[in-house]
Order: C-alpha cells, then structure tokens, then sequence
RNA sequence: GCACGGGUGGCAGAGCAGCUAUGCAACGGACUGCAGAUCCGUGGACCCGGGUGCAAAUCCCGGCCCGUGCUCCA
C-alpha cells in the first residue's frame, strides 16, 4: 500500500519514495522559544508526531529533527526587557515547550538541534556559500544575493522576484542596510550594543533567521534528505531562504525530497493573535481542556487544513473522546487486550484506516474509523459478546487510537484511571447504597417526586445514576 | 493588489467524477415513572454563474466570500 504525501513544492501529492530504503528522515522547525508555546505549536507538534509515528508504523527506520532556534530578535527583546541573559529566555521556553508536549503524548524527537550549539556549521556554510559567489559580506553582516539563483525564487509559494519586489520596493536605501537588494537575506549579523555575540571571519555577531536550519539539517540528516515540514506561515520567507542557501552550498537539487506544511489555527474563526485577545497558551488550554481531549481536537482534521479552535469543536471532542475512553476502558476491565486479526470487521476497519493513513496521514479518516470500532465495541458489551471479542476490539483501539494516534492513555494509566474511580467509589459506596435503597422503595411505591429528590441529592454528591433493567447503576461525574 | 489553501446538511468536518462518510443536534422507536446511558431507524448538504463528460460536491473558466503569506531592519 503506497504512502502518498502532498509535497508543497511540486503541489501534487506524491508517493513517498525514500532516499534510503527503509529509511526516513525527517526535520521540522520547531520553536523560537521566546514566549511558552501557544496551541498553534501544539498543531504542529502534534501532527509531526503523528506523521513520524505512522511513518515508523509503516516499518520505516524514521530519524526526526526538530530544532530550537534559540538565538533570535524576539528573544533578544524580551531578554533586555526583563534585563535576564537570553539563554535563560529560551530555556525557560524550551523547559515549558517540553512539559506541554509531553502532557499532549508528542514523542520526543530523536534530537533537538539548537542554534547556539550548531555556530560552528553555520558559518563552516556561509564561508561556502561566499566562496561560491552566492553571498556577499556588507557593512553590517553577511547577506545571500538572490540574483545569483533567481530561478528558485518562489519554489513553495509560487511568487515571483518581480512580484516581491513590488511589496517591499526601495526600502533598503530608507533602511541603512548593505544589502545590494531588498530580497537579499542576511545569513550573518554583525553585533549591536548589547546583544549575544560570537566571533565569526567577518567580525562579531550572530546568526541570520534561516542559515541555521540549513546548517542543523545538514549536520543531522546529511547532504540530501526526505522531509522538511514545518507550519505553513514558515513557507516564505524561511523554507524559501532555507532552499537558496542549502541547494546552492551544496551544489545539487533537491536537497529536501518532500516539502510538507501543517495549516493554522483560527479561534472562532478569526486569526488567533495576541492584538486580538483569542490568544491561547497550551497551558491556557489545558487548564479547561484535557489533554488528550486537546490532541484529539487538533487531529480532527487533516494536517494541512486549518483548524478552527471553538467551544463547539472542544465540545465535540470532548464527548468523541470520552465515549471513546470508556469503551476501552471497560473493554480493558472485562478483557483485557487481545488479537484483533482474525475479525473481520476490525481488520477492515483497519484497511480503511490504514487507507486514510497513507493518503497524506488523513487523521480525520482515520477518526471515523476510530469511531466506528467504539461503536462496535459497545455492541459487543452491551450484547454480551464473548471475551475474546472484547478483547479484539480492545486490542484494535490501543494499538490504532492509543499507539498511532496517541490519544488513549498507556493501558497502565487506564486501569489505575479506573483504579482511582474504583477507590473514589468504595470511600462513598456504603452512601450512595444506602440512598440508593430508599430510592428503590420510594419508586416502588411510586413516590416519584421523593425518587427524585434523592437523584438529586446523589447529583450534588457528583454521582450519576443510571436505571436499568436490572435495577440502578451508579458512577462518578 | 499578488501567491497559496479553502468554501459541503442546524453545527463540526471527510469525500475530490458514478456507490450510506462520521460525530453532535433534530425527529421516530426500543428500554424507562421521568431522566440518563446504550441500541435501532428517519429526514437533511455540496457558495454563485457558465462549460466539458453517459455521469460533477468532485474536472475547466469567471465571479463572490474566508484563511495564510508577501522577509530579518522598518
């Protein structure tokens, strides 16, 4: 079955061919950790590590990248504004960026690549580019000269150097910049009063934003490599920039095989910003959010297509996701996991989502599927199928929602989940049992108003009671 | 303005030429004193205008609307 992904470069999705066979690399750009991640960095997190899993699912060797540009202009202001060093800055940022993915089941990548520790190679490549004629040392740094490769102007947003042009026209002179054009990029800039230096061949400075996801993919995944993906808001200037600098240091093209980009995400339907007041933290959100209620929020559409963040949309998931919580759990509790191959339902379900899958790693598709092994396994409870039933369709949900989606708990965490209720029940047991009976007698003597009365009363101790055929269940809110 | 995405039932959101998407909500039924949970069933959609197909939500052209980008210094 071919794995196809959408390659924004070529806009056509393609099937994914590995450089290696067997193998995959893969490099996201990750964070500027100047600020804690807002749940626009959740979505990208989240669907890199959906698409790596499903990668090494589909029994690919994978090597995923992700990187901390941790040397930036907005790092340097919120730094001289608290009057604190920048690395405390970004690695306050990182630490947060850490514990929010973690809470969201985002696997860790197999490095973390950082500027401040790749300086070396960043300008081991800009040394290159400028022995190559592409880049050029200036007053005030060094900059790469688009002219010196105008047809890879506008590879992933379609634009054109006249187009760009127009936008930004004759700004430079206004500016006191060296660049020789506008379009120019700087790869190196020289020091300014009080910020972070390093010594480099053309005086102290710093990085330019671009260079050092050029140098880090290079150092990490080598000459040529299969992925490159990052949110959509990066694909100019920066993937752009990155494609100038890698393709024309190394001599060859395509360095990146596929180009993949996540959308972004909207809060009721405007562009989340911090001007606008909709702006959410990852911590803002799981203060009223669960989350793996958050996770499934953020895969109930396709990685590409922007996802709308509303009340309407959490509430969804919310009831999505807890309905399919209790169906494995109560699948666990009465047996356990098991072998779900031999039913033929769940192995279409399983053809179906692995369909969905391989179709540009379509997590909505696969979310239907999702749903409909929920269904079954409820069917199968509520009809006292056989143990090994349960088990299959148990099996069939940790192993699609829980290991490729990652939207259940560890099997541990849901039978001690249960455990906790299991507890909370028994210390109010002998309780809700004795209200319970005088429940009962009131509704035999069709004392409904008092029946009443005392399901309120259990409401307010948070229980919920459930009258079924054979008498009253209870459970905790 | 230009580039790239997108506009699907009350809502969210798939599908991207022919075959029930799915979930929530609504309605009907089973179970119920009622409620809840669960199950069964029903109705309901493809922004507008042209075009190409035996056949278009799906392809092409033209509108309208929405999102993102149009660089670090500004």
């Amino acid at each position: 079955m071919a794995l196809r992904v959408y390659d924004t470069r070529s806009r056509t999705k393609r099937e994914l061919i590995p450089l290696v066979e067997g193998q995959i690399g893969i490099y996201a750009c990750g964070i500027t950790p100047y600020s804690p991640s807002h749940i626009g960095h959740a979505r990208q997190a989240v669907a890199f590590d959906i698409i790596v899993r499903w990668l090494r699912k589909s029994g690919l060797k994978v090597n995923y990248i992700a990187n901390f540009t941790d040397i930036d202009d907005k790092i340097i202001a919120v730094s001289s504004e608290e009057g604190v060093d920048f690395l405390e800055v970004a690695n306050r940022n990182i630490d947060d960026y850490f514990e929010v993915m973690d809470a969201l089941n985002v696997t860790r990548a197999d490095a973390y690549p950082r500027v401040t520790e790749t300086i070396p190679e960043i300008q081991e490549m800009i040394t290159n580019l400028i022995d190559k004629g592409f880049a050029y040392v200036a007053k005030d740094g060094v900059y790469f000269e688009i002219d010196t490769a105008p047809e890879k102007y506008g590879q992933l947003t379609g634009q054109t150097l006249e187009m760009v042009r127009e936008g930004a026209g004759g700004r430079v002179d206004e500016t006191g910049s060296g660049k020789r054009d506008h379009r120019d990029f700087a790869l190196w800039k020289s020091a300014k009063e009080g910020e972070p230096i390093w010594e480099s061949p053309w005086g102290p400075g710093r990085p330019g934003w671009h260079i050092e996801c050029s140098a880090m993919s290079l150092k990490h995944l080598g000459e040529r490599f299969d992925i490159h993906g990052g949110g959509s808001d990066l694909m100019f200037p920066h993937h752009e920039a990155e494609i100038f600098q890698s393709e024309c240091c190394l001599g060859h093209d395509p360095v990146v095989q596929y180009w993949i980009h996540n959308g972004m995400i909207n809060v009721d339907g405007e562009k989340m910003s911090k001007s606008e007041g909709n702006f959410w933290t990852v911590r803002d959100a799981l203060e009223s959010i669960d989350p793996l209620v958050l996770r499934y929020t953020l895969i109930n559409a396709p990685y590409r297509q922007p996802v709308d963040f509303n009340s309407v949309m959490i509430d969804d998931s919310r009831l999505n996701h807890g309905r399919l919580l209790r169906a494995y759990s109560d699948g666990l509790t009465m047996a356990g996991i098991g072998d779900w191959s031999q039913n033929v339902e769940l192995s279409e379900a399983n053809e179906r989502f692995s369909l969905g899958m391989n179709d540009d790693f379509n997590t909505r598709v696969a979310l239907v599927e999702v749903q409909s092994v929920v269904k079954l396994l409820r069917q199968m409870i509520d009809s006292n199928s056989d143990k090994s039933s349960i088990s299959a369709a148990t099996g069939w949900l940790a192993e699609f929602a829980g290991e490729v989606l990652g939207i259940l708990p560890s099997k541990e965490e849901a039978l001690s989940m249960s455990n906790s209720e299991a507890e909370a029940r028994s210390a109010i047991s002998s309780q809700v049992e004795a209200l319970l009976e005088a429940r009962e007698s009131a509704r035999e003597s069709k004392n409904w108003s008092r029946a009443d009365e005392i399901r309120d009363e259990l409401i307010s101790m948070g229980v919920i009671v459930e009258d079924g055929a054979d008498g009253p269940t209870w459970r905790i809110e």
